[in-house]
DNA sequence: AACTATTTATAAGA
DNA sequence: TTCTTATAAATAGTT
């Protein structure tokens, strides 16, 4: 939208290309922007920029929070599962950086995990302590007397 | 872009908000594909309709590499390191699954490391020969002799 | 899904 | 780099 038509092909001259990615990453993320908030949704974005430095957007929620919502959920566009293409990692310092990375996640879900069930556990205990509160009440109602506990 | 200005603000309606979320996914793919093709530059999405679908894009590579890629930077946009916010998991399935996750993901790292280290010691190996060819190449050289060798 | 009046984005140029 | 402006694109409301 300009002077002149765009031609959709790479731009050679990398000043040029870094100029025109500063651009475009501000409007994607301005619109990514607008449709979280126009529709309440979760939108991430991750784009690297010409020289390698990288950019993510995420609308509310983390990025990594809206991946891990990803995960649950089959893919419309591109039917990848989310599985690391390994090819991708070219040295045994990437592999090393990134097993790192999985371990840290797997400690961190570990923890998680471990509060939930302990809170799993408090509600449950909660849920007998009212159902006996119940079923006492309805022994006292059949005999016609009312009690109260707060215990 | 319309006959009116837009209003930053949810859209109430569901059946305005569905259609609103497809034109705008669409413009934001569109303008990330531009971008990952004039700028040669990887580029990842991914948003959640207001009914739960999952879209993602990535330009050229898989959505998983490019994300692999980026955690091996720093993040210019927000400062959040990609930890999982694990406040955002609210099931011990949920839990479970993303730990399943993790643990593929982890199984394949490490075959990906066993291959990248045997690799390694290929080259290693063949550096070793090619340098022992130099070697006695110089030798032969320095006695005005010239040997041929495929081996 | 298609149509337009308008708004928005933006390519070139300063 | 930042601003300006002519023009291309996107798109809100409508059908």
């Amino acid at each position: 939208m300009g002077r002149n038509k765009i031609v959709m092909k790479k731009i050679e001259d990398p000043g040029a290309r870094q100029q025109f990615y500063s651009k475009r990453k501000g409007s994607i993320v301005k619109k990514s922007n607008e449709l979280g908030i126009l529709c309440d949704t979760d939108i991430a974005l991750l784009m690297f920029s010409p020289t390698g430095e990288v950019t993510t957007y995420s609308s509310g929620k983390s990025f990594e929070d809206i991946m891990i919502n990803a995960m649950k959920q089959p893919d419309e566009l591109n039917r990848r599962s989310y599985e690391p293409q390994v090819e991708n990692i070219n040295t045994v310092e990437e592999a090393d950086a990134y097993k790192q990375y999985l371990l840290g996640a797997m400690e961190r879900i570990k923890r998680s995990k471990a509060k939930l069930l302990a809170n799993q556990e408090f509600l449950q205990r909660n849920e007998n302590v009212a159902m006996a509160l119940v079923n006492a009440e309805n022994v006292a109602a059949a005999g016609n007397e009312s009690s109260c506990s707060n215990a």
